[in-house]
DNA sequence: AGCCGTTGTCAACAGTGTTGACAAACGTTG
DNA sequence: CAACGTTTGTCAACACTGTTGACAACGGCT
């Protein structure tokens, strides 16, 4: 027999899921994709959830590849960058992470190399883990928040910016002088700037504790 | 008859909302709760959405009264952990806010006290937006991973951290050395501390930018 | 009193994830 | 090669889910 394997189930699953959405994504529906029994995809994988997470594994697949490895900000920050448009580039897998924890081996991996060069930065243990959690969750984070706008395409994006600034503007001046002040200051660049922004600025705060 | 109401029904559901978690939040439990037939609930509301986004909007409402305004780091901080807390009681609420659909009064209170803070303390238009954005960006995008765990009493989420560093302790020494050394380090103490401590490093590198 | 709209109740539908029993195929051993 | 045990695919079924339509009971109105 042997027909289905994790991998082919994976990539049915991740095919299916640009197809229907997440919502709609089904054993059943997989199953007929597949074109097997849905049940059979419980041959290979324990629950449903199981496949959801080894989907957003492969998505991490090449994040940990060639990093730069010249200071611990570099690599930790490249490695958020990539880990955020990983997550981007698959919206729906973003939101798998929540509470979930680093079983599968890419995130292990990831874990593992930011953990490392902390560690090589002379981090102690207690900090080590506080910056881990802090860099992880501002990245993750960002990512659920940014994933729906990041699927359309940069026009569209853009004008829903300007759109919001022109709200933001045609607020009431009493009620809300400083927004209506800074209207247009606000969303600025690009998410990924934006993000990137808010990273670096963390990693400062970061560095700053550390050598306190 | 008029037994149930909008409010009455939307505290009954936060209440079975902290006593079951999230994703068992079902239209009939909450119905058992109410001593009332489930169904009768969609006399109040046109959907279970409706209902999540109702709970949404309850809990955001007390969020910027009553701030500490000694500093804008003070007001900003504790904005931040209320915003998280409330997000966190009703996780539908934070991918209501992915979306980006009509914004909330209750929303553009937060951007403007946020704002007003930021400017109060000299932070030209350019760089008070990128705080604000940097802020909410941690705030929403933690809660949202966050969210699953809160739902889930102490203890139960005590031990899926106790099972989760477990887990990074029995992996391959040679493979993951630094994530097997510090395992017992990770996950420490509540979500909401590793935000907090999250949330005073970024305003740590925010306040140093500003001052640069 | 009589009407009408609102609300509670019930049964039912179309889905969902998941499990247990049974059968076919495989890899390994005698 | 034959026989075995394990793995995998198939099927029916269970216990759920959100939601809808029909029906009855109640409240506030003229």
């Amino acid at each position: 027999m042997a027909r289905l394997t994790r991998d082919l189930i994976v990539s049915a699953a991740i095919e299916v899921l640009g197809n229907v959405g997440f919502e709609h994504l089904s054993v059943r529906k997989l199953g007929e994709a597949l074109d097997a029994d849905p049940t059979a995809i419980y041959r290979h994988f324990r629950s449903k959830e199981e496949l959801l997470r080894a989907m957003g594994d492969r998505s991490l697949a090449e994040v940990v590849d060639d990093l730069p490895m010249e200071s611990w900000r570099a690599c930790v920050r490249e490695l958020c960058i990539r880990i955020r448009a990983a997550n981007l580039a698959h919206p729906a897998l973003a939101s798998l992470v929540r509470g979930a924890p680093p079983r599968h081996q890419n995130e292990l991996l990831i874990t593992e190399t930011i953990l490392g060069q902390l560690r090589r930065a002379r981090f102690d243990a207690e900090a080590a883990a506080g910056a881990y959690h802090a860099v992880i969750e501002l990245t993750i984070g960002s990512a659920a928040i940014d994933s729906t706008l990041a699927s359309m395409p940069t026009a569209a994006r853009e004008a829903i910016y300007a759109e919001w600034r022109a709200d933001y503007a045609a607020l009431d001046t009493s009620s809300f002088p400083h927004s209506v002040d800074i209207a247009n200051a606000l969303y600025p660049g690009t998410a990924d700037d934006r993000f990137v922004f808010a990273l670096d600025r963390l990693l400062d705060g970061l560095e700053t504790q550390r050598s306190a």
